[in-house]
DNA sequence: AATCATACATGAGGATAATTCATTAATTTC
DNA sequence: GAAATTAATGAATTATCCTCATGTATGATT
């Protein structure tokens, strides 16, 4: 009934005084605004102005309908102002799953880079799922997930962020200490400390110990880095990490990192998404930074 | 650019799950809406829901835009119910200007008996003025004017609300008491109690004393009718009040009323409003309320 | 797998509504 | 009283929206 160009009618005449003026101001005739408020008074069966000479003068109605015009505008315009924005993909809300502490880490480098690149772009992170990791991105809990492991669906599509080794952490007093590497059986007489997450999703049991179908002597779960590293440190344990963060332990506290084998284990993060989101520009613009690029 | 019926398919979409019944929610057809989606699309350059399987799913831009119709939808139906009570005549601000003592008296009563026809109507009362009442009317600070001066002009009318006569207030103990009439000559050497108004915009002057050429002996403005008639009790001058008053103070207080003149002099408070104005309904009600009907 | 049902997309044509143009009417200004 | 300004009106045009018929994709059923 009461349509947004009637608002933007009202809106104009009381701005622009009259008629002519308004019509100017809409880049129409005066003839459509006259046709116009003509069809509203008689759909309403309400006068809405008065004509007072050769100008017009706003009934109480009017009134009315210029205070709603003032209220729903100024919300229409800046909606679509925003909507022009997430045209152009400067704005949103970047939301991204990460499955491993690896992962985790890694994003808070990328980050930084990415909100300073996209200043328009929040960013929000889950990294506790409902489910797995790749139900969150099904269920658009998040728009992209990182993760180590590609789980093919023709819905989805993977990009690849960057390469990685696993390295074992050990305390500088440990044995390992120095070795060029360490084979499975190494690892049976010692104490493997990993983060509270099912032997099946760990890459060390995955890609190292059950090839070789080996246990370590013990398997504790933990938390925290933190109180992970301090472990390693005492030699209570050792751990598996990815080589960057393994590097940055190692210059700070006394522990070595060994490779896990010959060949050692590689790695690849990527990053997930709905196909039809990969090419949306902020999304592109993430994948990019998180390969170094840009 | 964004239009209302965007942001009706939009929630209507929402509310319905699917395309097909929100058309039928609101009795379109589904390629109706399905036509308007993709214009509103194309025109933002924007994705604004995901084809999902054979069902829709909004996007974070399509989420926004059901935001603002969640919004804008509800105020805008609000206006044009309110607009609709507006053509039935039930609601509105009846604004009234009054010019003398008496009109503002006598609307208390009147305003009682409009309340409570009209419970959908509410009153605003005015009774200092920028300029003149005239004026006020005029500038269409209120819609109708209480007023005993017929002042002509084209766009306004007046309709006749109730005759009164003008009569002298003295106390019981004053000589005047008990008179059938009093001549102006008598005043001459009276103290004669008025409101604070200029001689030429008071009946008594006007209508009584002028035509005769004669003043009284002094002449006291007061501000309030109370102290007023304390003034007239104790003797200290006389005041000349509507008849219908002046009946209200004599049944309480010690003071009489004496008719002006041999034939009294007569008066009629009329109603002035603009032309246009006449027909609304509230009006019309007013002045046959004013005028003692219904 | 093949079939059926459901839901959205698309193109063409017709109905509807909006806009303009040309003109008239009313009012103000000089 | 003439000129200028402003709104109203009617007819013709134009743009827009809607429906119908049909196509395509997906999911359920057998």
């Amino acid at each position: 009934m009461i349509e947004l160009s009637h608002l933007r009618i009202i809106s104009a005449l009381h701005e622009n005084g009259t008629l002519t003026e308004a019509a100017n101001a809409l880049c129409l005739s005066q003839s459509a605004l006259s046709h116009q408020i003509r069809y509203l008074e008689k759909k309403l069966e309400l006068k809405l102005w008065q004509r007072e000479g050769r100008g017009l003068r706003l009934t109480q109605a009017g009134n009315l309908l210029l205070q709603v015009a003032q209220q729903v505008l100024p919300m229409m315009d800046h909606a679509g102002s925003t909507l022009k924005a997430y045209a152009a993909g400067r704005q949103g809300i970047l939301r991204i799953g990460v499955e491993c502490y690896p992962c985790y880490e890694w994003l808070t480098g990328v980050i930084a880079d990415f909100l300073l690149a996209m200043p328009e772009v929040d960013i929000d992170i889950a990294h506790q799922f409902q489910f797995s990791g790749l139900e969150g991105l099904l269920n658009h809990q998040f728009d992209v997930l990182v993760t180590p492991d590609i789980i093919s669906n023709k819905t989805l599509v993977y990009a690849p962020l960057f390469d990685y080794e696993l390295v074992l952490l050990a305390s500088k007093e440990h044995l390992f200490a120095g070795l060029e590497m360490i084979t499975p059986e190494m690892l049976a007489t010692e104490v493997l400390l990993t983060f509270p997450v099912p032997a099946e999703r760990l890459d060390i049991f995955t890609q190292f110990l059950f090839p070789a179908s080996i246990a370590p002597a013990q398997h504790k779960q933990i938390q925290s880095i933190d109180i992970m590293m301090q472990m390693v440190v005492y030699n209570r344990g050792v751990c598996v990490l990815p080589d960057w963060l393994a590097d940055n332990y190692c210059s700070k506290l006394p522990v070595s990192k060994v490779r896990l084998g010959r060949k050692g284990v590689h790695k690849t993060l990527f990053a997930g998404m709905h196909c039809y989101d990969a090419e949306i520009p902020y999304i592109k613009r993430f994948v990019r930074l998180g390969q170094g690029l840009d």
